[in-house]
DNA sequence: TAGGTTTGCGTGTACGTACACGCAAGTTTT
DNA sequence: AAAACTTGCGTGTACGTACACGCAAACCTA
């Protein structure tokens, strides 16, 4: 094949050195006008363009990039999902001189956000992927980055106002858009839905309001007639919610649908005669699988979080090493989970 | 940071010169066991990983890959999706020197795929992407490329006995079991379900032939005791499709099950009342999307055309360039794509 | 006008790897 | 035993770019 044309040949058909043309691509100045001209002319005329490889080899620059997420624990498993697939990126720029580091925070302790943000800050990191799980310190932290002109990748959701690189989430209404469609292929005319959220604070959690009124929106435009009742329940209440649920199922309820915590749910449900119920939740962690290959949880929706911690440090990857225009838009596929494709999404 | 290993510090540790490392690292021989082994114990030890940069740059080697797969045409919209994925990965690999040539044959007609793909082996590839339509030539093509070592991925199906590189495709069975699973959600005990085959020749499309067999295993499992009618039309026979269809739907009838060419049943039951029937099919075509739109199709399932290329393109240059372990195998996922998510499946 | 600064350019080394070559010591062939 | 290989290793150059340094000539300052 045609050989790439390099700084030496640029240099050459100008009658300068390979010094002068460097300075003149960089605009490092110290370049007469007239020689400027002439090598940016010729540059165009040959069709010049630098070799990427022999770049990032002289620079021989280490980049940091540091990554923020709540710490996994046993009542916690989905943040292992988006650590995997920052591991998976991880390895395949291995070789680029990039170290990544990550940072971990107690998923119910605004404090240790703060706190260990500071740790993140001092190693002077080249970008920094965020889960932005508390609002008013991510933003905060968000501020401090766009002070010091560091690149920042949300994932999970992202924080209106701020000048993230991009983002990586799923869109929770049109979540619950469709689960009301699928919870629909199963009801009959006068059945009847129920939508649990596990939280204390729906107002504080608001994707799980935003999933449960996507929900609504679905059967309301479907006209439909049956009664779609809600069942708010906060954790600490645990031990209530077997009975909440006899309480609130009957034999008209066709519909189930859990905005979190499916499996506890599932849990409490298991007796409950269920060909007659479609029950549609959220997220692939082991306890919710097990349900599903059982048979209580019908649907799974999944917001692919390996690809979200994946793709995220791939975008900082690409804007800071290969300089490459990044999406700022990520929107997340809103993924179809049944017993029978599960294992399709086990991996990234 | 920690600095990366280079040969260098490798062979300062080792107590030899770098042309002895490169020799241990690439088996040129020449090395007596006890310095070898040393090496690479030492290798092990640093946890030496070659900078591919540095590589590349002084192999200073322009790789050329092909690709060969059906010409996209009006009739035949899918095939673009490949392409597509295909055009995304060469673009991220530019810069590495690699050029990527495609090259087209008639979906048709076997003897454009001979042709054709002589055509390809004239430009001295060094890696090939294949779409093996035509079971017998793709053989033949496989077999040339393993006498000359030139590796090889397949897109949308594989030829068993062949020594490929890797595989991209969704297995047959799985994927009409599953839509077994969606089908089953809608059925009542004594549905009926229409199983519609489009082509001439069913045994020549065994993967028609596999989707059904899953579905029909998965409704054996259910212990579902009502009917399963299997309808086999030719492409020739098209006129005639919109009368046996209405021979075979009736006020029984809860599912339809199409394993190819969606939309042309969806054209022709348009007007049979829609809300009873469950309608699933393959592929994200504009046609089909249509269909799905107005909902008269419920359910298309996806086989991620434009990650197979994208994911057999990439797979190529890590053998080729990066000298990366490739994985052998990569089952497709059986995507469940309706109405409210389809928009999550229009790009790569 | 001596001294300093700026402008305009070339040279040299480094980045990490591949590979051709060379050379001494040991081994086989004739 | 001389000639011809083989084994085991080191050296040197190339890949294309970045960047520090150096050095004239031109320009400015006091």
């Amino acid at each position: 094949m045609k050989k790439k044309v390099s700084i030496r040949d640029i240099a050459e058909r100008a009658g300068v050195s390979i010094g002068t043309v460097d300075r003149v691509i960089h605009n490092r100045g110290r370049v007469s006008e007239k020689t400027r001209k002439k090598v940016l002319h010729i540059c165009e005329e040959m069709n010049y363009e630098p070799n990427v490889l022999a770049q990032r080899l002289a620079a021989d620059k280490a980049y940091i990039i540091a990554t923020f997420t709540p710490k996994p624990r046993r009542d916690n498993a989905y943040w292992r999902f988006p650590l995997e697939g920052i591991n998976k990126a991880t390895e395949e720029i291995a070789g680029y001189r990039v170290t990544v580091k990550q940072f971990f925070f107690d998923i119910n302790d605004e404090e240790s956000f703060r706190h260990e943000s500071l740790n993140m800050l001092v190693t002077q990191p080249d970008g920094v992927l965020i889960a932005p799980i508390f609002h008013r310190e991510a933003r905060d932290l968000a501020r401090k980055l766009d002070l010091n002109n560091i690149p920042y990748v949300f994932i999970d959701s992202r924080i209106e106002g701020t000048n993230y690189l991009s983002y990586f989430a799923q869109d929770p209404f049109r979540s619950g858009y469709l689960a009301g469609r699928l919870i629909w292929f199963h009801l009959k005319k006068h059945s009847e839905v129920l939508v649990v959220n596990f939280t204390a604070d729906l107002e504080n959690h608001l994707h799980l309001k935003q999933r449960e009124a996507g929900l609504r929106q679905f059967m309301k435009e479907q006209n439909y007639k049956g009664h779609i009742r809600s069942l708010n329940i906060s954790p600490r209440d645990e031990l209530l919610l077997s009975h909440k649920l006899y309480e609130n199922i009957h034999h008209k309820t066709r519909g189930l649908f859990t905005t979190s915590s499916a499996h506890k749910v599932a849990r409490s449900i298991r007796k409950i005669r269920k060909k007659e119920l479609m029950f549609v939740g959220y997220d692939l962690t082991p306890d919710n699988v097990k349900y599903l290959n059982q048979g209580i949880i019908d649907v799974l929706l999944c917001q692919k979080p390996a690809a979200q911690g994946y793709g995220a440090l791939r975008a900082l990857f690409d804007h800071l090493v290969r300089r490459k225009e990044v999406s700022k838009e990520h929107p997340m596929p809103i993924e179809i989970v049944v017993k029978e494709n599960y294992e399709d999404y086990s991996d990234i």
